[in-house]
DNA sequence: CGGCGAGTTGAAGAGCTTCAAGCCTGGTGG
DNA sequence: CCACCAGGCTTGAAGCTCTTCAACTCGCCG
């Protein structure tokens, strides 16, 4: 169910009592199955509803007139996307489905309950606002400064990081729903270098590539090499609960 | 004063009743001045207030451990600054000041007021926080497709749109308050090739660069070229205040 | 008046892109 | 049920954008 996948993630970010968990359990909403591919949200569109993911992989994206496409960020499992509606915003930028995608579509009359019922749903919500945030942050860091070997070192550690949190994968790997050509455009690499330097990785032994998935073999040195420091999750924040890692 | 530098700005985002610009003006807090140059946030340190910018400007930016350096934005008269702080956050990346600055600084429990005083201010400010997310996912856009000098055009364009919001600048140029060695870790390019592809730019006749300003000689090309498409400002939204441009 | 940082210019070289062409897999239709 | 096609993955080679290194000028602040 969406509205579990929800209450996982924001009771990642406050300690809920049995008043709040149901607040999120009852959530209205409705739920919704998207093709691998599918176009979600189009920039430009009016927004009429919040979105949570309740399973599978989606990209926000932009794209150029000239079809040069600019991946945003990664949706996973139990994250909220188009908050913005609540002030009526328009779409600036498009949502695809990479995977099969269901989601919970709740109306931003009943979002709003979340954000006034109980002070600790308050802060939850914001906690994943600002950790969005710090997302966009990184993504500008990683691409503007980093070389591609660290770039893609860099991302897959924060997928994977995410993954953990969505509690998806808790061992040194994880199930990698994007294409090279989808990680090119996130990286603003061309997908030919993405392969040649993703295969360089794996050469290197800092990390195994089968059909569908990404094993670390030397997670620590990874990081080293990336510069990864995830410090921007915010962990610490909400009593680290990765601690049991 | 920092109170109706913040309320000038809120108003571009809300109809505010005279109760709601008391709310502004009344907005208890201290005001600083900080020289040029020097750091008003550094990474990893806890936050215990919301900033506003009276005058003068900062840039937000993130290091690596290595020396490189990645500017995420720049903060203008009458931007609002660690809304984090709100949820009692550390802050995961640092602000300086690139120009002689003067802020309001106000104590969280201070600005909860806006939040919760009226509606219309909540909006306004959900509307900034909005707006600061487009911004950042268009510097994602930018360092992430685009060319060396599509980068620098598209940048210059919209620090012009954001100094018209911000009441400074209504003509075809700006006062620029970056050196190029800035502008370059913004853009993710070297200093070298920033300062060449401005070179370019100006030979092309597309702007003209002073001592300390920047004036667009053809504006439309120039945003053509770059693919500037202000619809991520969403000013359409907050009714066209800037139709009288 | 000395020095630091911004701006500028030249030349060499690296990283990444583009073009081209191959293989393999999964999905689709006859 | 097999043939075909589309898209992902892979590899080679050429070339361009951007970086790095080096050096010099200028203006500003101490």
């Amino acid at each position: 169910m969406a509205r579990e996948a929800l209450l996982r993630r924001i009771s990642f970010f406050a300690d809920l009592d049995d008043d709040d968990k149901n607040v999120v359990l009852q959530l209205m909403g409705s739920e919704r199955r998207f093709a691998r591919g599918s176009e979600i949200i189009h920039a430009g569109q009016v927004l009429d509803s919040v979105l949570v993911v309740k399973s599978g992989w989606a990209i926000r994206y932009k794209s150029l007139e000239d079809g040069r496409r600019q991946v945003l960020n990664v949706l996973l499992p139990g994250d909220v996307f188009d908050l913005q509606v609540l002030v009526a915003a328009e779409a600036d930028h498009s949502v695809s489905a990479v995977t099969e995608l269901e989601t919970l579509s709740v109306k931003p009359e009943d979002f709003r309950r979340l954000l006034t019922e109980s002070g600790r749903l308050t802060l939850a919500i914001w906690w994943m606002q600002v950790q969005e945030e710090a997302f966009l942050r990184e993504q500008i860091v990683r691409n503007g400064q980093q070389t591609a070997r660290e770039r893609i070192g860099h991302f897959l550690l924060e997928l994977h990081r995410r993954l953990q949190i969505a509690d998806e994968g808790a061992y040194d790997g994880f199930r990698m729903a994007l294409t090279q050509p989808v990680l090119a455009d996130a990286l603003g690499l061309s997908p030919i270098h993405t392969n040649r330097t993703l295969r360089q990785l794996e050469r290197d032994g800092l990390l195994k590539r089968e059909k569908d998935s990404i094993t670390f073999k030397d997670p620590d040195r990874l990081a080293e090499i990336c510069q990864f420091d995830p410090s921007y999750f915010h962990l610490d924040a909400f009593r680290m609960r990765l601690s049991r890692e």
